[in-house]
DNA sequence: ATATATTTTCAGAAATAATTGAAAATTAGA
DNA sequence: TCTAATTTTCAATTATTTCTGAAAATATAT
């Protein structure tokens, strides 16, 4: 297969993957595009490359460097940023567990623990007091062990086992 | 907490959480008001409930089945259909991670395999050789892995010692 | 077979999300 | 300071997804 070929089929399934997930399609392929790029891109490169407007790049790429998957880079005598990407699938994988539990898992943690309280007065209410404790207590076993995961991972040792295997 | 608050609060909580998943909204909220709910539902239940239109719950119902995430019931005299909720929030969890493997990550791990093939002529081709390499590695290793504890949770043992922690 | 209840389909409407492009703001060199 | 390069913002537009509602199809009872 021609790298040109290989390339944009990349960019437009990891797009697709994302739309799956919740994710902009843009912001993926952004990601995409800095993954696979050898050297750091420039606004206008990242705009040629995927045929998108300032706006969009702009607004994506600031969105990838919230989420903590780009970085800026500032080059000596150029007034231009330049974007990089995390490469390391594995450290990419942990930071999107990492965020997402941290935007969207804790709250709803949060939500179950409020909705743990409600009076058992019907029979309604005690079958819903009985699946939100279920709920409740496997969403907070997942967290923790998400966190361990996520806690061990950062440990030098566990990495060295991984690097085996990634 | 009143249960008719905490019931609504649930399923807006369901509904959102799922969105930010790449599931539709309503699918989410039928499936929260059927798992809360102590009898099986017909349509006309789901519609008052939720106040959507009849295609609206027939579609969305139908999508959960798909999902093995709900199921129809008959009753004997009755002519319509009833439907209920996998309240196991395990199973209901293994059956996403199940579906999701089937429907997405396995089409993706396809095309990683087609994209090893790319010609490596050029420095940028080089480059993305080696990333689709350690995505391919890292996604295989995770499938894998993904795989060998959904075939482990269906064994006995192991679900005795989960249903200890849920 | 006919009537009635129920489910399914799907074109159009509505809602939501993403994108553009140009103006405003910011930054840094002269 | 002034000017030019660059980045950011955001109202308007466009694209995408979801939802409605009524007609068509299907199933069941008499």
């Amino acid at each position: 297969m021609e790298f040109a070929d290989a390339r944009d089929k990349f960019i437009q399934t990891w797009g697709t993957l994302a739309t799956q997930w919740g994710i902009n399609r843009t912001m993926a392929q952004i990601h995409a595009l800095l993954m696979i790029s050898p050297e750091s891109m420039d606004t206008d490169g990242i705009m040629a490359g995927l045929q998108i407007s300032r706006g969009n790049a702009n607004m994506n790429l600031r969105d990838l460097m919230d989420w903590g998957l780009v970085f800026k880079q500032l080059k000596t005598g150029e007034r231009r940023e330049f974007f990089y990407a995390e490469k390391d699938i594995w450290k990419v994988a942990r930071q999107v567990v990492k965020e997402r539990r941290r935007r969207e898992i804790a709250p709803v943690l949060t939500v179950l623990d409020e909705l743990k309280t409600v009076k058992t007065d019907s029979l309604e209410a005690a079958e819903f007091a009985k699946v939100i404790g279920n709920i409740s207590r496997v969403a907070n076993f997942a967290d923790t062990t998400a966190s361990a995961v996520l806690k061990a991972e950062e440990n030098w040792l566990v990495n060295q086992f991984f690097s085996v295997f990634a």
